[in-house]
DNA sequence: CAAACTATGACGATGCGTAACCGTTA
DNA sequence: GTAACGGTTACGCATCGTCATAGTTT
């Protein structure tokens, strides 16, 4: 019964976010994911919903190095969206102003943090490129030799 | 005694590298950095070339995501380049190729991988400005009608 | 002698992996 | 009844942080 209504369970969403049943229980324990809907027999029903906020948990760790701590602040700022379209009206305006400036500030930061990273990552790459270029340049050479002695020797 | 040697102690290590004290003896007994040498007292004795191997360990860690038996495999296969330069000559020529494909392998998939990093970082980025803007565009609007109540009222 | 370093060892936190054992059934 | 899942609990590993205690001295 209540088929096609949108809800997955910890296997489902596991596959589709490349995370382990035991990370996302881990998540939820943490705090990192509200305590799902559950089925009669206990087990575990997340919606839609959940699998972005899985897939924003994975980036951050992944991409950023934030701990999940950290990342838990984030979201928290993040729910500004979901507010958004929500009870958002019945909210002062003085909070909705807050709130927006909590959430632009925090996403300000994970921008500039991305594109130091990226800077990083660039200088990194050309000093590997040119590391690489050595190490074949040097192949190379022992190979010229080797055909060398090779002609030499035959 | 036996000043100006280039020798430095775990202290300063520590700070020309950002990484602490502890984590340092950590690398150590996990096999990461050679025991260095030793003072009679025990104080560990490190070199030019520890300072710029932690530094790799660490950009290996933060910006890759390496765990530290990765990176342990990483720098091996690049003492390729210490070889080049030591007793590189005395090896077997075959020996000398298999070492070089070996490191070439390795930084390939090392540029390859951070690649693939930054592309997936460049696409959060673009995201990410959007959710700002849309932020900010909300956050303009209620200041508009904030000072339009502030002329009403006055 | 004191201040500043360092060494070693032990316990704790984070973020899961990996069973073990047992209940549920989209 | 069975196969395929899911739940909870517990222990383990990686990567250090943080004392505590004691010895050294660039």
């Amino acid at each position: 019964m209540s088929k096609e209504k949108g809800y997955i369970q910890i296997g489902e969403l596991a596959e589709l976010t490349g995370v382990t049943q035991r990370a996302l229980r881990f998540y939820e324990e943490k705090g990192l994911l509200k305590s799902p809907a559950r089925l009669e027999g206990g087990f575990r029903l997340y919606s839609d919903e959940d699998v972005e906020r899985v897939k924003d948990i994975k980036c951050l760790q992944k991409l950023l190095g934030f701990s999940l701590a950290e990342i838990k602040d984030i979201l928290e700022a993040e729910e500004v969206k979901v507010q958004l379209k929500a009870e958002w009206q019945g909210l002062d305006v003085v909070e909705r102003k807050a709130k927006l400036s909590r959430a632009i500030e925090v996403t300000s930061a994970q921008i500039h943090l991305m594109q130091q990273k990226m800077e990083q990552m660039c200088q990194l790459e050309s000093q590997w490129k040119d590391k690489l270029a050595r190490y074949e340049a040097v192949l190379n050479e022992l190979e010229m030799r080797a055909s060398a002695i090779g002609r030499r020797v035959v």
